[in-house]
DNA sequence: GCGGATGCTTGACCCAGATCAAAGCTCCGA
DNA sequence: TCGGAGCTTTGATCTGGGTCAAGCATCCGC
């Protein structure tokens, strides 16, 4: 199907071009929806505080805001609640990829309506996508995670927390490197000293605090057990579950993108 | 070009494989890079406080970061610096879209490499990707600039300006649905209440604050004339320019991923 | 090895935002 | 119209992180 076709399912293109018309199009396609998306499965329709999805729910279709808010909520173990960001009317609610599930949960703030476009992207994605256009598009994917999580990180309410995450994305990006150049990865067993690159400006940027701050926090640490520091440019994850309680409430490194 | 072809002009798959391997290739292509990505135009080397690119310069080419770490850095007006993220080996440093600009600072933290595959991806976005393929592609754009909207606005050290920021956006989500329905879109002349559909705890939990700060700044912000508050669920935008000053640290709504 | 520059750590103080508590709204059903 | 539940606002207090200032490592050139 080009983007030109239409499919005998669709509906007439005023509905969901207006909604859909809030994505910048490129010019040859500006004149309708692309053809496997006028073919609606289903409509669905909520009610405000309503849950749309929780948690573990699969998220393998494509599905569009059509009218109302919805509110991505990540409920934390200790009760506090971290709102991922809100979505308007036209706003994709889901992408469609295949064994995709949902790492929060999804609530209407209004009466919402949304749009299920279901079977023709999950084909899409895995017939019509080449090698490189996957890697594009997960790139962008990794992209939002980044900052999905980023974001994770500065919504956290006590310094000791970004710093905790902070310290377990330095080890993830410098074992992933590490596994790949073919090194023996290995595990919490053997502590190995984890070199700090950035300057404590750099990380206090980062997380939002002054350098102050981060030098207190990396002391406290310290005085936990939790790491040591035999030089400022290097740290010891001497207690990695702990760095995990600290920073427990963040969303897994390859989360969904919410 | 398909996954599988190699172009003459390839380096000896070893070299970028490696790095490239960070990414999550779909089975038919983990053979190898698609052959796209092996033609190196230029490899670029920085020294540690390098600066990689400025605000403003083109980011028209796929770049991958080959070894060594950047920084992503938004200097604002007013002196402050925001670290939007760290680049680490493996990590793409620019998406090659046409006509892009780099709206932060990139600079190298330590020693850093860069491959350029310079004119494949251009062609491949304007010429292979149809109009559904760049729609799905826009769409992961647009979630990574709305997460990096947020953490940018989680990073502001005050509650005033996040408030000042969430309402910014309230209103452009608003306008953006008005202007779909074919509304005039009437400009600040006519000042409009723009509803608040969610509750204060919806506000609080996306802004990282308390209820109380929330209803406390709001109050700020009536006072000093900014907006008007005649019901807490409707709010008049009085001085726009006074809330854009207030939040006036974030990146524009339709930034470049960072 | 010395000395200066830079970056890191520590201390003292202060204020902004969290917390706890209570009073006011708004909405909705009776 | 009344009453009550839930949400919002306001007040009083306290704590933690920012700010300012000084001392302390580390690095690097000489």
């Amino acid at each position: 199907m080009t983007p030109d076709e239409t499919c005998g399912e669709c509906r007439p293109p005023s509905a969901p071009r207006g909604v859909l018309g809030r994505l910048t199009f490129a010019p040859q396609c500006s004149e309708g929806v692309p053809a496997p998306l006028c073919r609606i499965t289903a409509e669905l329709a909520y009610e405000a505080e309503d849950c749309v999805a929780r948690l573990g729910d699969r998220r393998d279709r494509l599905v569009v805001l059509q009218s109302g808010i919805l509110r991505l909520v990540r409920s934390q173990a200790d009760g506090r609640r971290y709102i991922a960001g809100f979505l308007y009317p036209g706003d994709l609610v889901s992408f469609g990829e295949r064994q995709a599930t949902w790492s929060l949960d999804v609530e209407a703030v209004t009466a919402a309506n949304l749009s299920v476009f279901e079977p023709c992207h999950a084909r899409l994605l895995d017939g019509r996508l080449d090698g490189l256009h996957r890697w594009l598009f997960e790139l962008a994917c990794r992209e939002a995670r980044r900052a999905e999580r980023h974001a994770a990180i500065l919504a956290m309410p006590t310094p000791i927390e970004r710093l905790a995450a902070f310290l377990l994305d330095l080890e993830e990006a410098k074992g992933t490197v590490a596994a790949e150049r073919g090194q023996t990865a290995r595990l919490a067993t053997a502590v190995e000293a984890l070199e700090i690159p950035m300057r404590r400006a750099d990380i206090a940027d980062y997380l939002a605090l002054t350098i102050e701050t981060v030098s207190r926090c990396f002391r406290r640490l310290v005085e936990a057990g939790v790491i040591r520091l035999p030089h400022p440019k290097r740290v010891l994850l001497l207690n990695r579950s702990a760095l995990e309680l600290h920073a427990g409430q963040l969303p897994p490194p390859c989360a969904d993108i919410a």
